[in-house]
DNA sequence: CAAAAGGTGCTACGAAAATAGCAGGACGCG
DNA sequence: CGCGTCCTGCTATTTTCGTAGCACCTTTTG
């Protein structure tokens, strides 16, 4: 899916992720050494062409969105970076996110967490 | 970092950062549409140039591995996926991991998990 | 020790990606 | 209405990717 992108269409499908739904300008500003506009909306016209996008009109512009439903972009990137980066497994990943982030969280944020985990638990016994 | 790299040479590195390190002949077989033993070898070669990755020698092959250790381009790739798909909340993205596999983790993953948290909640108050 | 096997370095080349530039249509405004 | 602005569509060009092939070196093996 995701895998046989190149290098600036995934660049872009990533900030059309992002942002939910963006113009051709918006795309630009948002990449990294940002090419001409016109580079832009020539390759949004790719991504399109390849089903990877749709626009809709928005008076005289359009409006990018992926076709994919983020849920399901965001559920194979998870399984990808797992298989990467973690052996596959959820606890390491898991794990990593708690240790690089737990100062960010906020009280409520991890109760609601803890008690995700302890239904987990439930289920499975 | 991982940003501009091109389709094939992201496939590789993340071929290396699972293995951890591997000849030629191995990224070869692990790479999905596998090209020319050539091919695999000349890429192996620019992602050196660039940095990406070093080889050291072993009798008469090469093993190449990741210069930047796992931990670190783990750190980075999640960062990214908080970005791109759970609007920068760690929460979302463990809740994300949970609800996708609660089933595979085991009751012993989630104690420890459960001790994390609660160490979190105790060094925030 | 000779030959085969398997490895690397290099060069060259077609295909695809990335970019720029121009022509044309809609819209806003003096 | 006429002009400037902002958008799109398309085409042309440059750059990079991905690939194959050969020449040479090194280890294994008969």
């Amino acid at each position: 899916m995701h895998r046989d992108l190149s290098r600036r269409e995934r660049q872009i499908l990533d900030i059309l992720y992002q942002h939910g739904r963006a113009t051709a300008a918006d795309v630009q500003q948002a990449l990294p050494d940002p090419p001409s506009y016109s580079a832009v909306r020539a390759m949004l016209r790719i991504l399109e062409d390849k089903g990877h996008i749709r626009h809709e009109q928005d008076g005289p512009r359009y409006i990018y969105r992926p076709t994919v439903a983020r849920d399901n972009a965001k559920r194979s990137a998870l399984r990808h970076i797992l298989q990467t980066f973690f052996d596959g497994s959820a606890e390491q990943a898991i794990s990593a996110l708690l240790d690089e982030s737990s100062s960010k969280l906020s009280g409520a944020e991890l109760d609601r967490l803890a008690r995700l985990i302890d239904q987990a638990r439930n289920t499975g016994v």
